[in-house]
DNA sequence: CGTTGACAGTTGTATGGTGCATCTCTAGCA
DNA sequence: TGCTAGAGATGCACCATACAACTGTCAACG
């Protein structure tokens, strides 16, 4: 059928995209956003979102081990962005909280990704963005 | 209007759905591709793909330092997947060459991560599938 | 010619993110 | 009064990466 194409070449498509992709964050992620690497930012940003995060609950969420997020938390703690008190409801469990430093750092990193992106999409159909944005939700969320 | 979002829950989604997808192809890295792990995949597969591929030429596409790239494929001959030989055209660059083991493992590892992918996306619509291929790839490379 | 400069690639060194194995501490339960 | 399970921390090793310094090779120009 003329004009369409072929599934595989769809799937092509998106596994060469995928892989530039991911080479990219990979070394996007070294880069410093505006003060804040990648993995705290996903760090600070994940700890903001939820009501109230755990270090298992983010090992969880990225997949990590929880020794690894241990250490993240242990560095952003020591930089002032966090603190880890008891949790009066799992005694067992810590509670993590962003300091006023964290919102800042957070916010300020969260608007500078937030701006790249807009440039990055510049041009861009409005309706494409918004596929955009409801394909890619729906992909990594498979 | 009804029915559209505005920009700013579009740019939010695709924000927040970029950064699971970095974080998750970040530890998916760390599994084995059937034997091939994410780097020597994409360096193997670019290889591939290049009429002539050299060194310069990878760390260009990927972004990544001529040392990086010159570790990995180091790597990558001593395992007997690549041959690095002198260029009869450009004497000073070198020449890179898979062998027959390297289209082996590139192959066995590109059927098992396009198998993945199509898990992923089924049950997705055609249309979408197509969609998605299109508005990704416009994204990587901009 | 010989010198000089640009370029390709390698090696030394350091760093950051990660996993696995192991340890500690606390809570709840028999 | 222990015993077990769960949360988190620590020791250790590994991989991908960057930056800086080095080697070797060609090319152009005096």
């Amino acid at each position: 059928m003329p004009g369409e194409d072929r599934d595989g070449d769809a799937l092509d498509a998106i596994h060469r995209a995928m892989i530039l992709f991911s080479r990219g964050s990979r070394v996007r992620s070294n880069e410093l956003y505006e003060g804040l690497g990648f993995v705290p930012y996903t760090m600070l940003s994940s700890i903001d979102l939820a009501d109230c995060a755990h270090a298992a609950d983010l090992a969880q969420e990225y997949g990590l081990d929880p020794s690894t997020v241990s250490r993240q938390l242990a560095e952003l703690e020591t930089a002032g962005l966090l603190v880890r008190g008891p949790d009066p409801r799992h005694s067992r469990r810590q509670r993590l909280e962003l300091t006023e430093d964290g919102h800042r750092a957070l916010a300020i990193t969260r608007a500078a990704q937030r701006e790249r992106l807009e440039e990055r999409l510049r041009g861009w159909p409005r309706r494409d963005v918004v596929e955009f944005g409801r394909l890619l939700t729906r992909f990594v969320e498979s």
